[in-house]
DNA sequence: CAAACAACCTGTATCGTTACAGATTTATAG
DNA sequence: CTATAAATCTGTAACGATACAGGTTGTTTG
């Protein structure tokens, strides 16, 4: 009641015009710093009513707590880290990507921050920056290999992460995934049903995960529905679409050329499209193809070509969700999940 | 030489074994805390043995500043922040825009961050974040209007900005551009050079800058080269590829049918490519189109359209590198930077 | 030989927040 | 009426870094 006794730490004059700390609450409620710290923490120790008041001046002035400040005290920095590799496809599956874990991450506290390596080479080089210097509370990491050392590394530390993609290690972790295997093995139930015996498939850099998967998937349709299996193996996903249509120009002008494809990337596609093409084949014709649609590009311009979406920005939801979930305690073993591919209906 | 008098900062038991900090490299050297963050700082009141022998053991024991504690002290965050639209166009300028940054501030002290708005009505929101709470040192935007409110904002408060676009109101900011201006005015060359006369252009939406390029380009190409313009107002290149092709296709079935496209975006051109052959159209015969080509997209599957490459990985690198020197205060006037229209050869 | 200066180094306070260990007041119990 | 507990509130220290205002030597100057 008398300002005497309140003479504590309410008493010091609050930043002059600056951004509203807890100390410009501390002046305006007159209650400490510590207590109006609390209130808004929601802490037992403190009054309803106080914390009403608290509440509504933090309001009323527009108080965010200063990240710096919260994050020298408790290490928390409210970061997510989307790590990238600079090489990223093409056919950016980045930009959707990026697009859906902000459209997450836009409801709560947390920041998105990328983080950038060169090369597959140093692909641990981020997620070790990230655990020294303790730049992010959770992470998020693509191309994930079989055996991956930065799954291992960040398990053992026990850090937040989740993968896009899945491993073979046994280790129990959060990922979102697409169901490569399931796409393979409809794609090659399709092109046998229009005929087709002599398969080829474009598939994904052999050390990544996801190459086990479609072509795993691939294998069994081609037992499963009788065709065979023609090796093409000179390029994959990661290589450049100019190489990867030189290589197939070759393939086709060859004695082993196939008859069905499928293409494990919209981007692909196109750079076998090109080649079959530029050999004389026809699509529909001679040859038929099956391909992930990342737009309409291959259903407007090629319809010929039977289609599957992969849904990247659902991907990027999934995972920031993931992340968030795992740095709230929830164990990992409910945070994985799988999308399938969708036939694309053509319009 | 003797302890008794060294009993200073440096005294001070270093943290265990946790990260480095200017206490343990303190610890480590003997010196005071002052002296090695100094040190480090390469200011001139250090002798020059100190300054080495620091540098070394900082190096050895692999030190690196602790962000919070800069950032909480100085305000200096060493961050910047894209700020991001999520309706962003479908067919991705952001990845290999965000590649391009990463590129860039790989080798700085740099984060990248990512601030996403929801609609273009609020794309004064995260600006507004920036500003209040400080949450980066630079600020990247793009999808700028002629008189930008972002702008303003930013140049009233002296905050360090790039955009991607220009602005007209006679504000010196800077900027990096493609120059649509010249895109559109070849394309109609293009078009006329082909014997083309009722012309079309399918343009960004009215009250972003490059509308006023892009048109102003077309409109003295078709007064130059003595076409016709004919008007497409029903949809532009914000809206979906379903919604354009929707509005070509009425527009190809009705009395005023264009010869010549251009079309200002790779997706945009998809689009209409469908919706003039889905109208009976052939491409290269009954009509022609210039395009923009983000991929090899057109060029491989509609060898037909001539069209032209904007790199976009190329802008991001220049928005990164026009940020971080206008931070380091060079004036605006030197960070304003256009890139050309690249033809591209088919292959 | 004292005063002034140069060359180097360092302690203190501070940025905003929170953990922790009290304080204070009022109510309850003995 | 006093000891004890319960309910609230608060000061201090610390996270890591840096601005600022001294210190301490040793050397030069008059």
């Amino acid at each position: 009641m008398d300002n005497k006794k309140s003479e504590g730490q309410a008493a010091a004059l609050p930043p002059p015009n600056e951004r509203p700390t807890l100390k410009t609450i501390a002046f305006m409620t007159g209650l400490g710093i510590t207590t109006v710290s609390r209130a808004l923490k929601d802490a037992s120790d403190i009054s309803a009513e106080t914390k009403e008041r608290v509440r509504l001046v933090a309001r009323q002035i527009g108080y965010q707590p200063n990240r710096a400040g919260v994050r020298l005290r408790t290490g928390k920095t409210n970061v997510i880290s989307l790590i990238l590799s600079l090489e990223e496809e093409i056919m950016g599956l980045t930009s959707p990507m990026v697009i859906g874990i902000s459209e997450i991450l836009a409801s709560t506290q947390y920041h998105l921050v990328v983080t950038p390596y060169r090369t597959q080479g140093n692909a641990l080089d981020p997620v070790r920056y990230v655990l020294e210097t303790g730049a992010a509370d959770g992470v998020i990491i693509s191309r994930t290999e079989p055996k991956d050392p930065r799954v291992t590394l960040m398990m053992e530390r026990n850090f937040p992460f989740v993968t896009h993609g899945r491993t073979e290690m046994g280790l129990v972790h959060p990922y979102h995934d697409f169901d490569n295997e399931r796409f393979a093995y409809e794609a090659v139930r399709k092109l046998t049903e229009m005929g087709r015996k002599r398969l080829v498939l474009l598939q994904p850099p052999p050390y990544l995960t996801f190459y086990l998967h479609m072509h795993g998937g691939f294998e069994r349709g081609v037992r499963d529905f009788g065709a065979t299996a023609i090796p093409f193996n000179t390029v994959n996903l990661d290589n450049n679409l100019v190489d990867i249509r030189k290589a197939a120009e070759t393939l086709f002008s060859g004695p082993d050329a196939p008859d069905g494809i499928v293409a494990g990337s919209g981007g692909g596609a196109v750079a076998l499209i090109a080649a079959l093409e530029a050999t004389g084949r026809k699509l529909g014709h001679d040859i038929d193809m099956v391909s992930k649609e990342p737009h309409m590009f291959l259903q407007w311009l090629r319809p010929e070509v039977s289609t599957m979406r992969e849904d990247i920005r659902l991907a990027g939801r999934e995972l920031a969700k993931a992340v968030i979930a795992r740095i709230e305690g929830i164990p990992p073993e409910e945070l994985q999940t799988l999308s399938y591919p969708i036939p694309t209906e053509h319009i």
